[in-house]
DNA sequence: CATGAATGAGCTTTCATTCAT
DNA sequence: AATGAATGAAAGCTCATTCAT
C-alpha cells in the first residue's frame, strides 16, 4: 500500500489518534459544518456562518481545526470511517458466505449501505458533493476508495463468478458495469432527490436489473 | 406546455434571439471559462483568472455578461440548446420506430449521446457539477430536464411495452431504474473518470446489463 | 406616532439599544468617516481612504459598519439623538416660558442652536449635505424632522399668536417663512461658508429681521 | 477683475465661442445629464446612463465633451449664462429705478427670478446640489457670484438706503440677511420640496418679512 | 462624426485566519 | 479553552475614458 503521498490518509491517522477528545463545542462545529455544507456546498459556507449556528466564536473552530479545509475533513473522515468498516474483508466475505446467491448479496448489501446513507443523508451528501466538485479531495480519496472498496467487490465477484452465477464477460467488466449502476443509484438519490426515502420494493427493482435486466425472457421466465 | 415559470427558458430564448453577435473576445473568454470551470468549479473560480487566461482585461467580461453568474448561464444555455433538439419528440420516435427493439434503440440512444457528450466533455462537465453543486440551478434545471426529457423517456418505453418487450413492472418503475443506470453510466464517467474514453464494447455492456442482467439465465441463453 | 413604517426610527432605536460597545478603532473610524464626508461628501469618499486616515485595515470598517451605507448612518444617527432631545416638547415649553417675548425666545433657541451646530460643524455639515444630495435618506428623514420639529415649531408660535404678539396672517405661513429663514441661516452658513463664525451681533439681526417682520407694531418704535 | 485664474470663467469663455455648433446628438445628451443629474445627482450619474437616456453611444458623449466633469459645466455654464444677463447692472437699475420702494424692487425680482428657476427647474436643482456638494465647483462659482452678484445687490441696496427706506444698521449686514434669506427661500424649495409651486401670495408674505423687519417705521402701520 | 468594444484602476464587500485578552 | 476584534488579500463589479472601425 503506497499510500503515503496521501494527506488523507496521514490526516486520517492523524485525527484517529486525536479524536477522543470531542469538547462541546467541537460537537456543535461539527454538527452546524455537515448541515450547512451539505445544503450550500463547502465552498459557499463561509466559516463565520457556520460559527454562528453553532453557537461560538469564529476563533473557535480554527483553535480546533486550523483551517476551514481542515474542517472538512474532521467532517468527512469519520464518515469514510465508518463506512469502510462494513466493507472490511471479513464482513464482506461473510455476507457473502451466508447469501445464497450474487442476487441476496446485493440486496443484503444494498440495503445496509442505503441504510447507512439514509441515516447519515446530510453527511453523506457532503462527501458526495465535495468528491464531485473538489478535484483536490478527489484526487486524495478515489485511490483510498479503490484500494478498499474495489478490491474487495472483485473477491466477492470472483467468488460468484467461480459458483458460475454470472454470464460469460470478464469480471473486470462486470464489476465495472455493477457498481456503476449501484453508484448511480445511491449518488443520484443523495444528491439530486435529496428528500426521496428509497422503499424496499425499489431495492428490489434495482437488484432485479442488475441481475435479470429489464427485458423479457424467451422462456416465460423474467 | 407551461413553463412560463422557469426563467432557465425565458434565458434560454432571450438569449436564442441576441447571440448572433459573438465578439472575438467573447469567444475567448466563453472558452477559457468553460476551460477552468470543469477543472475547478464554477465557485472556486475566479473573474480575474478567466480573464487572465482568455487574455482579455476583466471589465470586458462584466461588459459582455454582467455578472459571473450570467456567464455561467452563457456557458451552459447553449449545450442544453444542443443536447435537446437531439431529444425532441420526432427525433426520439424517430430512432424509436428505425429498431428492432428497446435494446437497440438504447443502444443508438446512448452511442449518439455519449459521443456529444465527448465532444463537448468540458462544457458537460460543466453542466454535470454544477447541476450537482449549485442549488439554484438545480431548482431551475430539473423541471425543465424532467419536462422535455423524462416524458419523452416515457413515451419511447410506452412504445416497447406495448410491444411487449419489458418484463411486467409498472412503466414508471422501468422508466426510473433505466434512467438511473444511463444517467449514473454518464456521470461516473463524465465526473470521476474524465480522462475515459467510452468503448463501443463498454456501451453494449451496458445496454446488455440492462436488457438482460449479468445473472445467467436457465435456459443457458443470455 | 405612527412612524413605525420610517426604517430611520427603528435604526435609531436599534442602535441606541447596541451602542454601548464602542471599541477604539471604531472611534476612529468614526471620527475619519466624519471627517471626509464633511469635506468631499459621502459619494466621493472610498472606504480605503477612511480606512487609512483611521489607521485600521478596511475589513475592520465592514466587521462593524457592514456597509458603507451603515457608516453614514451610524455617523448621522447619534447627531439626531443629540440635536432632538433639545427640542423635545418641555425643553419648548420651557424655554418659551421663561422669555418675555418671541423674540426673546428665538434668540434664546437659535444661540444655543447654533452653538451646538457649530460644536459638531463637521457632522453637521455631512447632515445637511447628505439630506440635500440622497433621495434615500431625504425620504426617510423629512417625515421624522416635520414629525418632531414643525410640530413643536407650532406650539410655541400658537403660544405667541395667542399673546399677540404677531401680525394677522395664519400660523401656518408665519412659521413656514420663520423656518424658511432659520434654516437658510443655519445651512448657507454651514455649508456656503464653513470657516464662518457666527456673532452674536449676526444672531441679532437675524432675530430682529424676523420680529420686526411679522411682529404686530404697537407703536412706531420698532 | 482678477479673475484670471478661475477655470469657471475661461471655461465660460471659451465655451461660448464654441458653442454656436449644437448636434441634435449634443442636444439629447445635454437634456438627458439635466434630467438624471437632477433626480440621483452628479456622483451617482453614470456616463453609460445617459449615453442610453439620451440615445447615443457612450463615446459620442466624450467625443463632444472630453470628460464627464466637462459635461457638468455644459450642462452648469449656459444656465449662469441665462441667470447673470437679468442681473447685469443697468438691468438691476432699471428695475430699481421702475419701481416706488424696496418693497417693490424685491417683489419685481423675486418674482423674476423665481419663475426663472421653476422654468428651468431641473438644471437649477443640478446647479445648487453641486454648489453644494462639490468644493471643487464651489471655489469657482464663489467668487464668480459674489463679484457679479453680491455687488449689484450692494448698488441697489446703497441706492435705497439713500433714500432712507432702511433702519440704521450698516449695509453690509442688511445685504447678507436679505441674501440669506431670499437664498434660503429657493434653496429649500428646490431642494427640500422639488415638487413645490411657489404662490404669488407666498411671495408677498416673504417680502413682507424682510421689508418690514429692516423697514425703518414711520408710524404704527407695518 | 458616431460607434461601442475594450480597458484597468478603483470601488465595496467577503472571508479565512491570527492573536491579545 | 474560548473569545471576537482585527486583518488584508482577493473577490465581484462599476465606470470614465480610449480608440479602431
Amino acid at each position: 500500500m503506497k499510500l503515503s503521498e496521501s494527506k488523507l490518509l496521514d490526516a486520517l491517522i492523524a485525527q484517529a489518534k486525536l479524536s477522543k477528545k470531542h469538547t462541546e463545542k467541537q460537537q456543535k462545529i461539527v454538527e452546524a459544518a455537515i448541515q450547512i455544507f451539505a445544503e450550500k456546498g463547502y465552498a459557499n459556507t463561509s466559516t463565520s456562518e457556520i460559527a454562528k449556528v453553532a453557537g461560538v466564536a469564529e476563533g473557535t473552530i480554527f483553535r480546533h481545526y486550523g483551517t476551514k479545509d481542515n474542517l472538512l475533513l474532521s467532517v468527512i473522515l469519520p464518515f469514510f470511517k465508518e463506512t469502510f468498516p462494513v466493507m472490511a474483508e471479513e464482513v464482506f466475505i461473510e455476507i457473502a458466505s451466508n447469501v445464497e446467491s450474487f442476487e441476496e448479496f446485493l440486496k443484503a448489501f444494498l440495503k445496509n449501505r442505503i441504510a447507512f446513507f439514509l441515516e447519515n443523508k446530510a453527511i453523506a451528501r457532503v462527501v458526495v458533493k465535495e468528491l464531485i466538485y473538489n478535484e483536490e479531495l478527489k484526487k486524495d480519496l478515489l485511490p483510498f476508495l479503490s484500494e478498499n472498496f474495489l478490491s474487495r467487490v472483485h473477491k466477492v465477484a470472483d467468488y460468484f463468478i467461480e459458483r458460475g452465477e454470472f454470464i460469460d464477460i470478464p469480471a473486470e467488466r462486470i464489476v465495472k458495469m455493477v457498481i456503476t449502476f449501484v453508484g448511480g443509484f445511491l449518488v443520484s438519490r443523495l444528491v439530486f432527490l435529496p428528500d426521496y426515502t428509497v422503499t424496499d420494493e425499489e431495492i428490489d427493482d434495482a437488484v432485479r436489473l442488475v441481475i435479470s435486466g429489464i427485458g423479457k425472457k424467451d422462456d416465460g421466465t423474467e
